[in-house]
DNA sequence: CAGCGTCGTAAATCATAGGA
DNA sequence: ATCCTATGATTTACGACGCT
């Protein structure tokens, strides 16, 4: 049993957090589209290719972080929000 | 570990989810009131893995289920109908997307293939044959 | 209208990655 | 290694809309 137990444990997930830089961009999109947090069809496909990740892993990300982002509210989301302030005028200017 | 299974409880419950949020959000660009906390709070089950591997066995015969059936199984696994038929529903969704990778997976070297494909169902498997 | 289908999502939970 | 929180993925349950 505990032989079978440990096989199908290894067989399951091996995830990997993502790159700093695939976090920054989905962050960066999130944060300064908070009103309405849901990318279209298009837009997670556009937000997949530059994660280097697929779009189910964006549909979830966006899951998570739009949960809970609003599980917190006040905490170190402020200061995310400040990041995110910054990055989208950084990137517009 | 995780999977003694005393959550047997709960099964039913009706829980009235009052909400219109999501299509709200979408349509109107409301925002998504967050930390309003105006919602009434809504639980989720977890099925028994007797309940799942049944489930899975019907599955596996097959995808749709008639009137019949699912009354059968309601009763047989002591779940609603209404259950059954968004299990049904939710296990075609993920079969449909467990088809998409595996066949992108194609385009992967086939170590990498076999490892996507057998990860989810073999899991599953054993886990419930424990 | 009834009723089941898909699609996208919320929320809870799982399993582990990773850091102190 | 141990403990603990962060994080990505999966599991129930809906609402909106589709089709017959």
């Amino acid at each position: 049993v505990m032989i079978l137990r440990s096989r199908f444990l290894d067989a399951r997930r091996k995830r990997r957090n993502f790159s700093k830089q695939a976090s920054e961009i989905l962050n960066e999109y999130f944060y300064s589209h908070l009103s309405n947090p849901y990318p279209s069809e298009e837009a997670k496909e556009e937000l997949a290719r530059k994660c280097g990740i697929n779009v189910s892993q964006v549909s979830n990300w966006f899951g998570n972080k739009r949960i809970r982002y609003k599980k917190n509210i006040g905490k170190a989301q402020e200061e995310a929000n400040l990041y995110a302030a910054k990055a989208a005028s950084a990137a517009s200017s | 570990m995780r999977d003694i299974e005393l959550n047997v409880k709960n099964q039913t419950l009706p829980l009235t989810r009052t909400e219109t949020p999501q299509e709200r959000r979408k349509l109107n660009l409301i925002k998504p009131d967050y930390g309003s906390d105006s919602e009434t709070k809504r639980s989720r089950t977890s099925y028994t893995r007797h309940q799942t591997l049944e489930l899975e066995k019907e599955f596996h015969y097959n995808k749709y289920l008639t009137r019949r059936r699912r009354i059968e199984i309601a009763h047989a696994l002591n779940l609603t109908e209404r259950q059954i038929k968004i299990w049904f529903q939710n296990r075609r969704m993920k079969w449909k997307k467990d088809h998409k990778l595996s066949h992108i997976a194609k385009n992967m070297n086939l170590a990498n293939a076999l490892e996507k494909a057998a990860e989810e169902q073999q899991a599953k498997m054993s886990q419930m044959v424990m």
